[in-house]
DNA sequence: CGGCATGTTTCGCC
DNA sequence: AGGCGAAACATGCC
C-alpha cells in the first residue's frame, strides 16, 4: 500500500509527535542502521515531514537548534504506521490483515506520551522486511514530488528517455512518490498507453498528464489512497470492462510490474 | 503447493 | 560511462 497518498496519510498522522522527546525504542537491527537509538533518544520531534514515499522526522537536541538528524521510514510494500496506538490505514491490500508484533521493525516511545500512554508513540510494523529506517539519508537525487509536478518537470524529467513512460513514472528520480497503483491509474485517467516511449508524449500530453495528477490525487486522498482508485486491486483481480468506455481492460508486465490498462482509450 | 504482491537496490549486459 | 532490464530481497496470502 505504501506509495506518496499513504506516506502524506501518515505525515499527518504523525504531526501530534512535533515537540515530544523521545524517550526510549527499539528498532529491529536488520532494516535499521547500527546505533540508531543512541544517536536518537533525547532528541525531540522538531517536524515532520515527507518527500516522495519517504516519512521523514526531523530532531532537535538540547535548545532546539537543529542537528540535522533525520530519521527516515520507508515504508517498502508491506510496512505500515501506528501512531499513538492508531493506524489510520488499518488494512494492507496486499499484505497481512493482522497486526503482529513480531513484525514490528521500529517502536518510539516519547515524553510526553500520546493520549493512551500504554502504547507506543510510534510503531513500523512490516511483515516483509522490505522496508527500512535510514539516517540522514541523501534524498536530493529524488524528482519532484507527485503532488508539485507541472509539464515542464515532466518535458526536464521525459526528455531523451527511451524507456518505456510507466518506467519512467515509476522512477523516483522523476517523479517521487508515484508507485504502481497510482502510475497506472493516472495514466487510465490521462488516456496515456503505459507502453509508450517516454520521450514521445506531446507537450498537450505531458500537459493532460500533470493536470492529472492535480485533480485526481486530492481525490484519491480524501477516498483513503493508492487502492481508492478507478482500477482498484479488486477491479486489477477481476478484469471488467473499462469504466470509461466498456472495451476490454487488459493486464501486461510493463516494467517488470503488473500492469492493467484499456487499449481502447490509453493512446 | 505455486504463484503473486502497492518497493528498492544491485548486477550484468549492451 | 551510462542507460536499461532482470534478478534479488522476504514473507504472508489465495
Amino acid at each position: 500500500m505504501p506509495e506518496g497518498l499513504e506516506a502524506e496519510i501518515w505525515r499527518r498522522a504523525a504531526q501530534p509527535l512535533v515537540g515530544r522527546t523521545i524517550v526510549d525504542g527499539w528498532a529491529d537491527d536488520r532494516v535499521a542502521p547500527d546505533g540508531l537509538l543512541d544517536e536518537i533518544v533525547g532528541a525531540t520531534v522538531g517536524a515532520v515531514r515527507r518527500i516522495g514515499k519517504v516519512l521523514l522526522l526531523d530532531l532537535t537536541v538540547g535548545s532546539g537548534s537543529d542537528d540535522g538528524r533525520a530519521v527516515g521510514l520507508h515504508f517498502g510494500m508491506t510496512g505500515r504506521l501506528v501512531v499513538d496506538g492508531r493506524a489510520p490505514i488499518d488494512r494492507l491490500v496486499y499484505a497481512s490483515g493482522r497486526d503482529d508484533p513480531v513484525w514490528d521493525r521500529f517502536v518510539l516511545r516519547t515524553d510526553p506520551a500520546g493520549a493512551d500512554g500504554s502504547t507506543a508513540a510510534l510503531r513500523m510494523n512490516d511483515p516483509r522486511r522490505l522496508g527500512h529506517i535510514s539516517i540522514d539519508a541523501d534524498l536530493t537525487g529524488r524528482g519532484v514530488d507527485l503532488f508539485d509536478v507541472t509539464a515542464s518537470d515532466l518535458a526536464t524529467a521525459l526528455v531523451r528517455r527511451r524507456i518505456a513512460l510507466k518506467t519512467a513514472l515509476l522512477d523516483q528520480h522523476v517523479i517521487a512518490g508515484l508507485g504502481n497503483l497510482l502510475v497506472d491509474e493516472m495514466l487510465w485517467h490521462a488516456g496515456l498507453d503505459p507502453r509508450r516511449p517516454a520521450n514521445t508524449l506531446s507537450a498537450e500530453e505531458r500537459a493532460r498528464f500533470a493536470a492529472t495528477l492535480r485533480r485526481r490525487l486530492p481525490i484519491m486522498l480524501r477516498r483513503g489512497g493508492s487502492t481508492s482508485g478507478d482500477l482498484s486491486p479488486a477491479i486489477r483481480g477481476e478484469l471488467p470492462p473499462c469504466s470509461r468506455d466498456g472495451e476490454p481492460l487488459r493486464r501486461d508486465t510493463i516494467a517488470a510490474r503488473t500492469t492493467v490498462w484499456c487499449p481502447h482509450h490509453q493512446r
